[in-house]
DNA sequence: CGTCAACATAGATGCATGTCAAAACAAGAG
DNA sequence: CTCTTGTTTTGACATGCATCTATGTTGACG
């Protein structure tokens, strides 16, 4: 079982969250705040487990100038969300589940509060 | 219980999310990018479910004006993620865990989430 | 009634952020 | 090498946001 050791991710309703994580996390909130972010990041995640995503894919499902949508992908990147690679022309993006694990098991509610199994 | 509805958050890696759910959960989202807010949410759920905590409990806790922490609760209380009930001279706030759910069923990576193969 | 304490609201200010146009960069084709 | 396409970076601008001080509101207590 994961949440028995002290210094790792025990969930909100555990532990009052210190600074130093709550910073942490709120990078990773922020990153996620903006529609635009939200939508790509499920656009990538909808590739599904080792799924990848070409930015040629992206850009053109929004109303935004190309480098616009670039500059989302790299907060996202920054985020520790999404990686990407370069393969010939094309830049691939891919989501990184751990960010998303670590988030959700944060948001664990008191009432779902029982371990994931 | 949670599948039942058709409206109802399928998870991120199911649907690539359209605008409008996009852009509602990104003010949700947002509400928990700082780090005060983080740490605010925090305090209240550690008091576990139906627990409520005093705002007179939570302003000290901060390096922060009255005010701030009070405009950080209105934040918060506006995401839909607490809410509160004043009780003669103290105001209590409380989780509503339904919103932390939504928010973690969502995020549930491909990994977790692959119900779908 | 008046006064005090607990919270909330209003207004102001400085910093962060979303956006675009323009330029830079990378890689393949001719 | 030059040209073209895909992507990122840069510079600029407008908007948003976190924070403060000052003021308002609510309720308890004489």
């Amino acid at each position: 079982m994961i949440g028995r050791g002290t210094d790792c991710c025990p969930g909100m309703s555990a532990a009052p969250l210190d600074d130093e994580r709550a910073a942490e996390l709120a990078k990773v909130f922020k990153a996620l705040g903006d529609p635009v972010r939200l939508r790509l990041l499920s656009m990538i995640a909808a590739r599904g487990e080792g799924g990848e995503t070409c930015v040629c894919e992206l850009t053109p499902a929004f109303d935004l100038s190309q480098p616009t949508i670039s500059h989302h992908l790299k907060l996202l990147r920054q985020a520790g969300l999404i990686d990407c690679e370069r393969r010939g022309t094309w830049v691939y993006y891919w989501v990184l589940p751990a960010a998303l694990d670590r988030l959700a098991v944060f948001l664990k509610a008191p009432t779902t509060a029982e371990a994931l199994a």
